[in-house]
DNA sequence: GTATGGATTGTC
DNA sequence: ACAATCCATACT
């Protein structure tokens, strides 16, 4: 599978989220390599995004990687227990990502299964096999994507995103989730997954 | 040094 | 509907 080329990763935000769907992230660690196709995404644009981290250019240690260039990850830690990945978009000095919410499993499931539950695919049921990283912190624990991977080129041999010819597909579009707060950014159709993804219930209301 | 809350998840 | 759980951030 080829990774994705530098190019993919000059366009604009919305642009790079909706064209991330379908594509394959890739985390190589202790000679494992576990493979997820992309199925859901929501888009943050610091300049103009009260639900943003960065929003109004805020500069920390933590946001500082959306400053940088395009196709780095941007990982961050939430509610004292899950970590979420995004890729980092938009050109030097402009803060802005997207946040990978759900991935369907394409290799390393039985390693998804020991990181998630701590039990090899056998022993896992059938919810648990259908919610194994169909979100973002759900996602990264299956991957076992941390804070070690923060800034991590997606580029890269350990944490990369991959071409792939799953692209016959519809994408819905929705209003992002759990950002009530953010005003009247809470309303932007900045969400997209693939149309038709049997999910949980969060990712399937609308 | 102290306080506050979150781009979530699992369970009730 | 709500608790779990703790780091990052903003304050004093």
């Amino acid at each position: 599978m080829k990774k994705l080329d530098k190019s993919f990763y000059n366009d604009t935000t919305l642009n790079i989220a909706q064209k991330l769907l379908g594509k394959v992230l890739v985390h190589r660690y202790d000679d494992k390599e576990l493979v997820g196709r992309i199925v859901e995404v929501e888009a943050y644009i610091g300049a103009i995004d009260k639900a943003a981290h960065c929003y109004n250019n805020k500069r920390t240690k933590r946001t500082e990687v959306m400053f940088g260039p395009p196709g780095y990850a941007y990982v961050y830690f939430i509610y004292g227990m899950y970590y979420c990945l995004n890729v980092v978009t938009e050109k030097t000095g402009q803060c802005a990502a997207v946040l990978i919410r759900a991935i369907e499993p394409l290799k390393g499931l039985n390693d998804m299964a020991l990181n998630r539950y701590n039990k090899p695919i056998e022993d896992i049921n059938k919810r648990q096999k259908l919610n194994i990283a169909n979100g973002p912190g759900k996602l990264c624990m299956a991957l076992n994507i941390a804070k070690d991977d923060y800034g991590e080129s997606l580029r890269g041999d350990k944490l990369f995103i991959c071409e792939d010819g799953f692209k016959e597909f519809t994408i819905e579009q929705s209003k992002r989730i759990n950002i009530d707060y953010a005003e009247e950014a809470k309303d932007f159709m900045w969400r997209f997954l693939i149309k038709g993804i049997k999910d949980n219930k969060q990712t399937s209301k609308k």
